[in-house]
Formats: structure tokens, sequence, C-alpha cells
DNA sequence: CTGAATATTCCGCTCATCAACATGTCGTCT
DNA sequence: AGACGACATGTTGATGAGCGGAATATTCAG
């Protein structure tokens, strides 16, 4: 059974956001989701490789092929459309849970689309 | 350990969210958290009692003493200052998850405070 | 009285995370 | 050449969060 449902865990969460801008291997994701998150999640290599088994395991994730640049090994791995349709559902929850928040007074008002594509 | 940090699970963010709201019994939580999650998360009696008493063993959440209008017995539960500061850095930190996904093409354009605030 | 809804506690299970260890490659400094 | 640190990919064992259900009471409706 690889049903995967809602809730994300945030780390599978930051995963697929990562590997939504791009193609990356385990050791350069570990570090992308550290700056990603501002520091919150640091995963261990232990962490992030089981993670990731996990999602190739339910096909959210697949292996790719771009070689890199640099000529050093590494697989690397790209977001599945089921991956995509599933981060999209995420992203719809979280919005959810932050209109409630909005409403509480527990978070700023929204701002349009972030600066933050680098 | 009552070190409670980020990242917060998604039921105890749907717990505080609640408490933010009105003082509840954990019965009365356990529904509210259902319907305010649109039927994400519905946790069982087990599971939304022992989160309840994790989040009073980290302070994040103390009984309150509102008496139900019916008479029903019941300990109620509301939230505490240290709780509301840490729902506020989790909805920051959820703000930031979407402004991503949104950069990124996976999440709508964001919209005003819902109209749920009661 | 009986049964449904309310309200809480306890137990056993699974799964995600973490810390630590193991292995090997590549580039650089000495 | 040898040593060292960054890169890269795993495994293992323990812990703790969350799950689901059984058990226990109380209260309200029929």
């Amino acid at each position: 059974m690889s049903a995967q449902e809602l809730p994300l865990t945030p780390l599978s969460t930051a995963i697929l956001l990562a590997l939504a801008k791009e193609e990356l291997h385990g050791y350069a994701l570990m570090q992308e989701v550290e700056v990603q998150s501002a520091g919150v999640l640091a995963p261990g290599t232990g962490t992030l490789y089981s993670a990731l088994m996990r999602l190739l395991d339910d096909g959210l994730i697949e292996e790719g092929d771009a070689p890199r640049p640099d000529g050093r090994r590494g697989r690397s791995y790209r977001i599945s459309s089921q991956g995509r349709e599933l981060l999209r559902a995420e992203a719809e929850r979280l919005d959810r849970v932050l209109a409630l928040a909005r409403a509480r007074g527990f978070a700023p008002e929204p701002r349009p689309a972030a600066g933050s594509g680098s």
C-alpha cells in the first residue's frame, strides 16, 4: 500500500518543494532543505535518506538522470506528477490553516508572491 | 523534556488554533479539530488526549475554569501565553512555506482573511 | 431501565526522526 | 606521496509522536 495521504510531514513537504524547483541529489537536498526552512529543519543523513526512500516507494519522486556538471557522482531525484498533485493538496491545506490563524490574529496579512524565487 | 520547538505537529497546531478561539474540553476539541480541518484530521480519543497531555506538559495550554452552561462535567483547556507565542511562530513558518509553494506555482494566490472568525 | 452521547484513561502498535557509525571519492594543502 | 576536509550514500538502534480501540463513568432522552 503506497497510499499517501494528507497531511505530509514537514520534511516530506520541504523535500518535494525543493525538488519542485530543480533536480537534486541527496546531499545537496539535505543542505537545500536546511536553507529553505531557515534552519528549522536540519535533517541528518539517516532522516533524509529514509524520507527519500519513502517518497520513492510512494511514487512521489523518481530517479533523475541529470548528470552533475562538475562530473561528481550522485544519483539525483526529481518530483513526479503524483508528487506535484500531493504537494498542491498540501499547500491548500496549509492555506486553510493559515487563513484560520489570520482570522484569530496569529498571522500577518497575506503578501503577494514572495521574492524568494532564487 | 518539555522543550517545545518548531515545527509543531499538525494536530498540535490544530488544537492550539481551536483553543485560540474558545476554551474547550477534550471531547468537544476532538470534534472541533475535525470540522476545522475539513476532515483531514480526525483524531481518536487516545490521540487527542495524549496530545493534550503533551501540550499541558510543555505549558502551551492550561486548565480552564469555564463551567459548562449545561452543567455537564468536563475539564476545559485554554491556550497559554506561551502557546500563543509558539502558534504565532508556527504560523510564520507556514507562511514562508506557502510563499515558496506559490513562487513555484503550487498554491493559489493569497486571499484576505477568511470569514470564519466567529 | 436502556441506550446513545459525552468525557476520560490506558495499552499496544507503527512509523518518522535522530544520533552515530561505516564506506568511499574528490580536491587541496603540505 | 600522504593527510585532511568536503562531498556523497547508506545502515542501525533507540526514542517518541500519533493511532485505534477497549475500558470506564456520567448524563440525558425515550
